[in-house]
RNA sequence: GGCGGCGUGGCCGAGUGGUUUAGGCACGGGCCUGCAAAGCCUGUUACAGCGGUUCGAUUCCGCUCGCCGCCUCCA
């Protein structure tokens, strides 16, 4: 069985997914512009990738994960100058909150995270490459790549070039020779951060650093290069031209995924439905989260409101239940069923909607098994019910809650008065602990209260 | 304007040319329980609208409406 198809964006089609080096697997995936609180879209993208890296490492590949950290960019320095700052500033604070939801959401770091400051002295000498190949030309603001040159360009953009030129708004660079054509190099202006080139000080523009930092750790011809739908076109494919233009080979396929959305709107700012990682994982655990992201397919819209997530957190509680209820079975082997069937969903196009509709049969097929107590058969079934939730990064929790004393106390009591069927003390006593916040559930080991 | 995609039951969210049409959450009924909780069983039977193809369409085609994305910084 192959390990992973995907759907490649280039080829529009789900194809077989052959890496590079057998049992290897390398991996860049677009990352942040360190400017402002991640949002929940950026959540997304976080858990589509880390569940794509988990599932490939836990079936035995070496993956290879890099992401980069845009830290020289127009949205960085406006907001430097916004609010009086350096925008070293900004970027450490940024860069810090991105880490931090991302390690709050469990998601595994990359192997490494490039940052583009460190790769300018690389850009410049790519940049020169292409200008002496002739398929970059300076102009009085910069340097710009010919697009007409590239073999192949557009294939990103899923429709012909003539009409998305004759869609393109006329751009304010009238030197440009194409609209098409894109910026590499954008000399200095007043009060910006500034590296030497040969034509003058300035900066790189977006799209190149990509480029030379997926070819310096991952090198030519790496296997999947990712991001969100809206990098697809311009940003990838530019990508994707430069290294064409060098004759370099760059990535062998691509992904993308499908936005966050909140009440069927796009959210943005300006329409006041803008929602930060970082407030939402404040108020809700990572866990729940990844699940409400495990629960529709990465290619599709996903809605996230209140309600969405209060469903999730209600699902996760009932995994969780599942997990303290079977954490005492003896230790067995996974059923393979179970596995294989979970292999056969996430090989293909990852496919965590069923992969998770998996994981509930399954943990409802153990809880019936231990119903019927027959915890033969739920063993395997548990077993490997929290070995394909691991596998996509859901760490079930059987972990029971720290009780303070008091707690314990009445408790205890309670289990007295049961004994002894003083059932008025049992229920006046159950009250009081819902009332201090606890979940009250009685079970063979005797009362057992956890936060609610 | 061009291109790509979406519209599924109370709410999310898969999927499929027809026979048993995921899964979750919510709600109702039953079992279990001293009562609950948890769990199990079970019910609500949907595919935007209008046409067309077909023996048969939610699934294929066309149009309409609504929404999302790209063409411009963007996960």
């Amino acid at each position: 069985m192959k390990v992973l198809r995907l759907h490649d964006t280039a080829e529009g089609r789900v194809v077989d997914i052959e890496p590079r080096e057998p049992g290897k697997f390398s991996m860049y995936v677009c990352g942040p512009t360190v400017y402002d609180l991640p949002h929940i879209g950026h959540g997304r993208q976080m858990l589509v990738y880390d569940v794509l890296r988990r599932y490939l490492e836990w079936t035995g590949v070496d993956v290879h994960h890099v992401s980069n950290i845009t830290d020289v960019d127009d949205n960085i320095i406006n907001r430097a100058a916004e609010q009086g700052r350096s925008t070293d500033d900004v970027v450490a604070q940024y860069e810090g909150e991105w880490y931090r939801a991302s390690d709050a959401l469990g998601v595994l770091r990359p192997h490494q995270d490039p940052h583009a400051s460190a790769y300018i002295e690389a850009m410049v000498e790519l940049i020169r490459e292409l200008v002496e190949r002739g398929v970059a030309y300076e102009t009085s603001d910069g340097v710009y790549l010919d697009t007409s040159q590239v073999q192949g360009y557009g294939l990103l953009a899923l429709q012909p070039l003539d009409e998305l030129r004759a869609g393109a708004r006329v751009d304010v660079e009238e030197e440009k020779r194409s609209p098409l054509d894109f910026v590499l190099w954008k000399k200095a202006k007043p009060g910006e951060p500034t590296w030497p080139s040969p034509w003058g000080d300035g900066r790189p523009g977006w799209h190149t650093e990509c480029v030379v930092m997926s070819l310096d750790l991952l090198g030519e011809g790496f296997d999947l290069h990712t991001g969100g739908l809206d990098l697809r076109f311009p940003h990838h494919e530019n990508e994707r031209a430069q290294a064409v233009a060098l004759g370099r080979g760059f990535s062998r396929h691509w992904m993308h995924h499908g936005f966050v959305e909140v009440a069927s709107v796009k959210m943005s700012k300006s329409l006041g439905n803008y929602t930060t990682l970082t407030d939402l994982l404040e108020r809700t655990e990572g866990r729940a989260y990844r699940l409400l992201v495990l629960r529709s397919h990465y290619r599709s819209p996903m809605e996230v409101v209140p309600d969405t997530i209060a469903q999730a957190e209600a699902s996760l509680e009932s995994l969780d239940a599942f997990a303290r209820r079977t954490a005492d079975l003896p230790a067995v082997e996974p059923d393979r069923a179970t596995l294989d069937a979970f292999r056969g969903h996430i090989g293909e196009d990852l496919d965590t909607p069923a992969a998770v509709a998996l994981l509930f049969n399954t943990v409802r097929a153990a809880n019936a098994a231990l119903d019927a107590d027959d915890s033969g058969a739920a063993a395997p079934l548990a077993a490997a019910a929290k070995e394909i939730a691991g596998a996509m990064g859901l760490e079930l929790r059987a972990q029971a809650d720290e009780v303070d004393q008091a707690t314990a106390d009445l408790v205890r009591q309670r289990d007295e008065a049961r004994a002894a069927k003083d059932f008025a003390a049992a229920d006046r006593i159950r009250d009081e602990l819902v009332a201090a916040g606890w979940v009250v559930e009685d079970t063979p080991a005797g009362t057992q209260v956890r936060r609610a």
